[in-house]
DNA sequence: AGTAAGAGTTGTATAAGCCAACTATCTGTT
DNA sequence: AACAGATAGTTGGCTTATACAACTCTTACT
């Protein structure tokens, strides 16, 4: 097999590998904010707000998934919405001061595992696969 | 933010994406074959067949989910069992011949999905990523 | 006005997962 | 030899995540 194959070979084995265990380790590390919950937070955060559709096309939901999540995430107080006054049918959702502090808390702890999982690690290879894996998804974004 | 710092949150940052695009996707372009019974069946052609205890662990899995997903692995003729011989309690979980080609077929189409993401890219960076992914997959299996 | 499109909700069904209780087997100690 | 404890796996019961389809409400276009 040339090179090229076993590295897109060990490539596509590792990403799902970790994929595997992410929603595993979690759901271990914060019972109380799912992976889902999770990256929808840290979505609302990024943009500032944003239309529960927006959420459904970005992470591949359907829209009543998220319209359930969105639910649940108000429901604990970590998010609001606001009907749009230019087009009553769009909520755009918030994160309140509690979704924002839920949040920052969650992130913490994530980094930390993630800080665990890279030590000795010097700031070249973090870079650059960083780098890798932005470079990753974008393609894998545009092909969706 | 330090250099470093700023790393390691993309690095989480994207590796959580992909995670949490990773099922959607599988379960888009593989109907027939879930992320998770992939995996169990990859775990079983890498190994020559091993112990569902062995998959439950490996995946962080509880050992029931595992015997509910090889059961129906089994319905369809992809898996069989061998009770061992020295110990009556294990059973030895094997691909079928049918296990073997749609684990081929379903690995085909994946990776074809892989080296789509991964054009352009040179074979230098290729090995590098996956090096990098290696490297930090063993270090979360250890730290787990 | 009237139809088409978009945003979101709700009903229904399925799958995946966990925990706890159980059976059957094996191992080690007395 | 016998019993206690550990291990492999199954099953019952429950929760959650998800999809699809049908629906309402609002906006946009003609």
């Amino acid at each position: 097999m040339p090179h090229r194959d076993q590295s897109v070979e060990t490539i596509q084995r590792e990403m799902t590998a970790f994929a595997r265990r992410a929603r595993a380790t979690a759901a271990r590390t914060h019972p109380e904010l799912s992976l889902v919950s999770f990256t929808l937070l840290s979505h609302l955060e990024d943009r500032g707000g944003c239309r529960a559709t927006d959420l459904a096309a970005h992470y591949l939901l359907d829209k009543s998934t998220v319209s359930r999540q969105v639910a649940a995430l108000e429901r604990l107080d970590l998010v609001e919405r606001r009907v749009d006054p230019d087009d009553h049918r769009v909520q755009v959702l918030h994160l309140t001061e509690r979704g924002v502090a839920t949040l920052a808390q969650v992130a913490a702890t994530r980094r930390t595992a993630f800080e665990e999982r890279l030590t000795g690690w010097n700031e070249a290879d973090l870079s650059r696969f960083a780098a890798y894996l932005l470079r990753y998804n974008e393609a894998a974004e545009r092909l969706s």
